[in-house]
DNA sequence: AATCTTTATCGTAATATTGCGATATTAAAA
DNA sequence: TTTTAATATCGCAATATTACGATAAAGATT
C-alpha cells in the first residue's frame, strides 16, 4: 500500500515522526549543518556546497520547512533560511526522555 | 531516481539520518514508547497494542533494529526487544548540539 | 525594457516504503 | 510426534521519495 496510517497515532507521535523523517536523509542533515556553519543567512550557496542539483536542494529545503525545522525569509531575490532552535530543542527533549526511561528500566534480557 | 547518494556524505551524517529515518514513522515511535511502558520485555503483544498486522510490526521492528535503536534476544519461542539507550543518547546529544549552535548564532533575518 | 540571479515548480524516471495475506520457521506444549 | 504459539520472510499492490532537466517566477542590475 505505502500509505502511513497516521490517524491511528497520537498528535505527538506524528509530530516527532514528521520531524525525525525530515532529518532522515543525509542531504538534509548536511543542509542543517551547513546553515549552522555560515555566519550570514544568505544561503543560496548550499547548491555549491552539496553534490546535488538545485531543484533537489530546493525540494529538501521544502521538506525541512514543512517539518518546522527551518524558517525562511525572502531577502531581495535571495531567500534566507535559518534553523528553528525550538524544533531541535523539542527533538532533544524527546530523545532525552526516551534515553532516560530506558536507563531507568534496567532491562534484564538485553 | 529515488536512490539516496549516501556516498557523498559523512559517516556521522549517514548514521544520524539512518537513526532519524527509523524514527520517521509514527508506528515506530509508538513501538519505542510501548517498549518503554512495559515492565517485562516479552513484547509479542505489540501486535495487540497497535492497529497494524503482525508482518507489518515485524518489519518495523526490523528497521528499528537495523538502525541500532533496539536490541533483540531470543527467549524461548518469543523474542525480547529492548530499546538501546546509547542510540537515543546519541540522538539527544546531536539534536542538542544543533539547538545550542542555533541559539548561539543569533540569526538576524529569521 | 532587457538581462541576470536566485529560488520554486513541473514532469518524469528510478527506487524505496508501507501494509498485509500467505507461508515458513522454530521452539514450547500436549 | 502432532499441535500450538510466536516471529520472520515472501510476494505483491499502492503509494512515497529521490533526483534532476526544463521551465517559470520575481526581484535586482544594467
Amino acid at each position: 500500500m505505502g500509505i502511513t496510517k497516521t490517524e491511528h497515532f497520537s498528535e505527538q507521535q506524528n509530530l516527532i515522526a514528521l520531524m525525525a523523517k525530515a532529518m532522515g536523509h543525509p542531504a538534509r542533515v548536511a543542509i542543517i549543518e551547513y546553515l549552522l556553519s555560515v555566519k550570514t543567512c544568505i544561503c543560496g550557496d548550499i547548491v555549491n556546497e552539496l553534490p546535488l542539483a538545485q531543484p533537489t536542494i530546493s525540494q529538501h529545503l521544502k521538506e525541512l520547512k514543512n517539518a518546522g525545522l527551518i524558517k525562511g525569509n525572502i531577502e531581495g531575490n535571495a531567500i534566507c533560511y535559518c534553523v528553528d532552535e525550538q524544533a531541535f530543542a523539542k527533538l532533544q527533549e524527546y530523545f532525552g526522555s526516551i534515553a532516560a526511561k530506558s536507563i531507568q528500566q534496567k532491562n534484564s534480557c538485553c
